[in-house]
DNA sequence: AGGATCCTCCTAATCATGTTAGTTAGTCCT
DNA sequence: AGGACTAACTAACATGATTAGGAGGATCCT
């Protein structure tokens, strides 16, 4: 049976008001930082009490991952931009962004656990592409070489990307642009550097 | 007035509990990361109730601060024999180091601003030892080139250090070797990759 | 010795925050 | 009209940090 366009019209509602939501979130971010968001905080924002936020979200981070799906995929795409044809140095990037994913990521086993597997549907790894001791990604036309093979570096790479691009979203800079500059100086200087 | 030896005695019974607090911190955090210790679980493994602990330490937050004073001095040792007089690249300690760090510092602003104060006492910049377009921090023997020069760098670079400093702590190795042994295979990675 | 003082721990209570239970008013479909 | 669904509400609860206030013992001073 197909969905009747009133349904059609509730659906929308809905997801509007998950978007405000989710923007009030962000403007809550903004402000306190990510892991200082309280429920309070955003249902005021909204014009709601807490409890009515769960009509939206199961949990409090329901609205993280939330927040980390929409910081992900815009940032997805200023790194695809920034990279277009620049080889580019992981370790750079992860310096860059190391700093913001862990505020979101602290809470729990869990949401790490969901967000790796998220980053892995989007990173490649193609050992044979580089020298052994490298261990390469690949996300789209970009190639990112990492340093060193064990898991626990597979796992700060994931991180630090990770981390970088929530970090340009909560820069009040949506389209990730902020990361996408610092990323570009960082692979101008790499290539001086290194000749890369 | 000199001290008396009575009252030397109270402060040693005193800082003896301190200890305890702290080891039982420790204990908790290697269980279930940093991020989740409660004062129960501490209380619990020293045999006391929870408000007990406010005699030794001002709040939570104060012990998470002292946590940390232990953790990186003993990993600037390690730091420092890890890396004696082999070049070593910073991003890569930044890779090895960014994860467990913001599971601590987290919480608030005045946490953080604390910790990068007391970073800043043992890292000095020395931007003309290096080219311009490096930002050069030395430690000891110690000499960390990072690529970019903006604040948002330096405080990068900063947060990654202490990161991986904790994270060695964590990782049931005081003596912080488990770090010296990453950073010393990735050093040498690096050194016959870039010719270092 | 004996009272004053201090220190450490206690119990009880408070506050903040996330979450669940149960209810109600409005909307949509037939 | 009437039943089903939805999104909001209030009330209550669980957990965890913190504060208030007091009891008991060690220490200090005369």
């Amino acid at each position: 049976m197909l969905v009747s366009p009133s349904r059609d019209r509730a659906a929308e509602r809905r997801s509007a008001t998950r978007r405000e939501i989710l923007d009030a979130s962000w403007e809550v971010a903004h402000e306190k930082g990510i892991a200082s968001i309280t429920l309070k905080d955003v249902a005021d924002r909204v014009g709601m009490r807490p409890p009515s936020l769960y009509s939206h979200f199961a949990s409090k981070n329901a609205i993280y991952d939330a927040m980390f799906g929409q910081a992900w995929q815009g940032c997805l795409d200023a790194l695809r931009a920034a990279t277009d044809g620049v080889p580019s140095d992981p370790r750079e990037a992860m310096a860059v962004m190391g700093r913001a994913y862990f505020k979101y990521a602290v809470a729990d086993q869990a949401r790490n656990q969901l967000m790796n597997a998220r980053i892995s549907a989007d990173f490649q790894p193609s050992p044979e592409a580089y020298a052994p001791s490298l261990a390469v990604w690949e996300l789209g036309r970009v190639h990112l070489a990492l340093i060193g093979v064990t898991a626990e570096a597979d796992l700060d790479l994931y991180s630090a990307v990770v981390g970088g691009l929530v970090d340009a979203q909560l820069a009040n800079d949506p389209g990730g642009n902020r990361y996408a500059r610092q990323l570009d100086r960082a692979i101008g200087m790499l290539a001086d550097q290194f000749g890369l």
